[in-house]
DNA sequence: AATGAATGAGATTTCATTCAT
DNA sequence: CATGAATGAAATCTCATTCAT
C-alpha cells in the first residue's frame, strides 16, 4: 500500500533485508527478534527472507558476516604500517573506535548479541581469538625489554577485553571517542613495556 | 515413585531449584533453556517452579541474585583494607579469580548469559557500573601523581573490561589462575600510575 | 464449552487421540490431514498431540501400530490350527474379511494411506512382505503335488494382492462379506493345487 | 544463461514438462513433490508450468492421463482377438507386464501415488473399475461351464488385484517378467473354470 | 505441599501460486 | 515466449504458564 512494493534486483533486496535485520537484531537481540519483525521492517514478506537466506540462523550469520567484513575493511584500509609504532597504534585505535562510533547500531551490538545463541558463540569466540593472537604478536614484537616469562597471549586477552569494554561504551554513546582512544592507547602502550619496574 | 517426592522445607527446596536452574541456564543460555529442563534437573514439577519463583524471568533473576550475592560476599570477606595498596590489590584480584575458578559454571556464565535477554541487560549493566565506580574510586585515591585531566572512570571501564576478559578465560578453564592474577595485578597497578611519560 | 474439557488419565486420552487421528487420517489421508483437524476432532488442544506423540509422523505411526495390533490380534485369536486345511482357510479368510467389514474406517484406509508418505511406505511393505511369506509357507506345505519349479512366493504375492483388492471392496462396503470370502477361499484353494492340468 | 532458455514449440515443451513431472512425482510422491522441483528438473521456470497446466493438481492429472493413455495404447495394440482364448490371455498378460517392466518409473508408480490425494483417488478407482469390467466380461464369456451363481465381477476384482500386486513387483524390478506372467496366466486361467470341485 | 494434565499464543518454515517485465 | 521476484496462507511444532486434584 504505502509505496515500496517494487520489484528490485536481487542484490538490492539482499542489502535491504540485511539492513533491516541488523537493525532489528541489534535492538531486540537474536532470540527476541522474530522473522515477522524483520520482514515488517524491511517491508517485504517473510518468505522472501527464507528465499534469500534460508533460515533465521543463516540470516543472522549473513548479518554478522557483512558487518564483520565492513568493520575489518574499514580498519585495515586505515592501518599504515609505515608509521612509527606509537603513531600506528594511535591511528589504529582511533579508526577502530571511530568506526564503532559511526556504526553504533550494527557492529558492537551484533558482536554482543551473537553471544546469545549457542550457534554463534563460537563464531564470536573465533573472531576474538584471531584478534587476540594478532595483538599478542604485536606485543611480542613491539616490546623492547620483555621480562623472560612474559605471557603476551594473556596480556593480549586483557587488553582486548579492555578494548571491547571501551568500545561498548562508545557504541552506547556514553563516552567521547577521542578521550576513550587516548586512554586505550596509553593502556596498550604500557602493555608494550614489559613488567613495571615498581615493587 | 522415582525419588524426589518428599516434602522439604521451603529453604531447601529453593536452593535445590536454584542449583538446577543455574546449572541448566549456564550450560544452555537463557533462551535455550526451558522450564521443563529446569524442573527435570531439579527433580520437581514445573508448578513448583512457578509457585516459588513466579516466572522464568524471575527465576533467572533469582539465580543472578544468588550468584551475585555469593560472589560479592566471597570477595568482600577477603578484602583487607588494612593492607598496603599493592598487597590489597593483589589479594583482591586473587580472591576474585579464585572464586571464579572455583565456581566456573555459575557466575561468569550467568553473567554472560544475562546479556541474552533485554530483561537482564540492565541488571548486568548496573552491577558492572557499581564495580566500575568502585574501581574508579580506588584509582582516584590510589594514584599518587595524577595528571590533571585523568579520567579515572574511563580507566576503570577499561580495567574492569580486562578483568572480565581474563575472568572469562579462567571460568573456561583456559588459563592458570595465578598467572592470570599476576598479569591483572600488573595492569591495574600501571593504571594506578597516571599518564605514562609520552614516547 | 460443550462439555468434555475434563482432566483424563493419560491412558484414556491416548486412546481418545488415536481414535480421532485414525478417523481423520482415514478420511483425508496423511498429507491432507492437519494436526489442527485432529486436535479439533479429539476436542483437545494441539500441544497435547505433540506432548503425547511427539510429531505428526509419530502420531500416524502410533495409529498404524494400534490398528495393526488389533487386526493381528483379532485374526490370530480366531485361527484354529486343529481344523482340517480347507476349514482353517475358510475360517481365517472369514475372520479377516469380517474384521475389515466391522472396522472399515480404520484398517484398510490406514493401510492405504500409509503408502502416501515415504516415511511409512516401508512399514506397509514390510508388513505385507511378512504376510506374503506366511502365505508362501502355507502354500508350500499345503500343496499336494507341486510342480517342480513352482514359485510359491510369487503365487503368494498374487494371492495376497487379490486378498487386498477384495478387502478394499469390503471396507468400501461395495461387496458382501460372505460372497467375497467364498471367492477368496476358492482362489486360495486353487493356489494350493499346483499347476492346472489343462493344456 | 545456463542452457534451456530456448523457444520451443508448444508440443515439445509440454512433453518435456510431463517427462520431468512424471519422474519427480514417481520418485517422491504427489505431496512430497514441489513445483519448484519439477521446474528445476524440466529446466524451465515455474510460471511455465502454470501457463501450460494451470495447477499442480492439473499437472499431475496430465501426467496420469498421458501415462494411462500410453499404457492402454500399448496393451490394446498388442491384443489379438483372433487368437484362441488361452493364447490371447497369455499374449495380453505378457504385453501388460512387459510394458510395466519397460516403463518402471512411470505408470505403476504414478498409479500408486495417485491414491495419495483425494483428488485422484477417484480417477484411479474409475480406471481400475473399467479394467475390472473388462476382465469380468472376458471371464463371463470365456468360462465354459459357469456355476449358476458365479460372480464374475468379484472374481475380476480379485484377479485384477493379483495382477496389480504382481505388476508392482515387476515395476520394482523384484521379479522376472516371464515367470510372473506365467503365474498370472495360470491364476487367470483357473479363474476361467467355474467353481472347483469342492474338497 | 505437590503434581499430572492441559492450553493460548506465537515461532519458524514451506509451498502453490501470481505479478511485472 | 519466458522468467525473476514476490507473497498469502497455512502447517508443524514449542514453550511459558495455569488449572484441578
Amino acid at each position: 500500500m504505502a509505496g515500496g512494493t517494487k520489484r528490485l534486483p536481487r542484490a538490492v533486496r539482499e542489502q535491504q533485508m540485511l539492513d533491516a535485520a541488523v537493525e532489528v537484531f541489534s535492538v531486540n537481540g537474536y532470540h527476541e527478534t522474530s522473522m515477522d519483525a524483520i520482514a515488517a521492517k524491511a517491508e517485504i514478506s517473510k518468505p522472501m527472507l527464507y528465499l534469500y537466506y534460508g533460515s533465521k540462523e543463516d540470516l543472522f550469520g549473513a548479518c554478522l558476516n557483512r558487518e564483520l567484513g565492513r568493520f575489518i575493511e574499514a580498519v585495515r584500509a586505515d592501518v599504515d604500517f609505515t608509521l612509527p609504532p606509537r603513531d600506528m597504534l594511535r591511528k589504529t585505535i582511533l579508526t577502530f573506535l571511530s568506526y564503532i562510533d559511526a556504526n553504533r547500531a550494527s557492529w558492537i551490538v551484533l558482536y554482543t548479541q551473537a553471544t546469545s545463541s549457542q550457534a554463534f558463540a563460537h563464531t564470536v569466540r573465533d573472531g576474538r581469538e584471531r584478534i587476540i593472537d594478532l595483538v599478542a604478536r604485536l606485543l611480542s614484537t613491539g616490546t623492547r625489554n620483555p621480562e623472560p616469562g612474559t605471557d603476551f597471549h594473556m596480556m593480549a586477552i586483557a587488553l582486548v577485553g579492555a578494548g571491547e569494554a571501551v568500545a561498548a561504551r562508545v557504541s552506547a554513546g556514553d563516552v567521547d571517542v577521542d578521550e576513550a582512544a587516548e586512554l586505550l592507547i596509553n593502556l596498550f602502550w604500557r602493555g608494550l613495556k614489559g613488567k613495571p619496574e615498581n615493587r
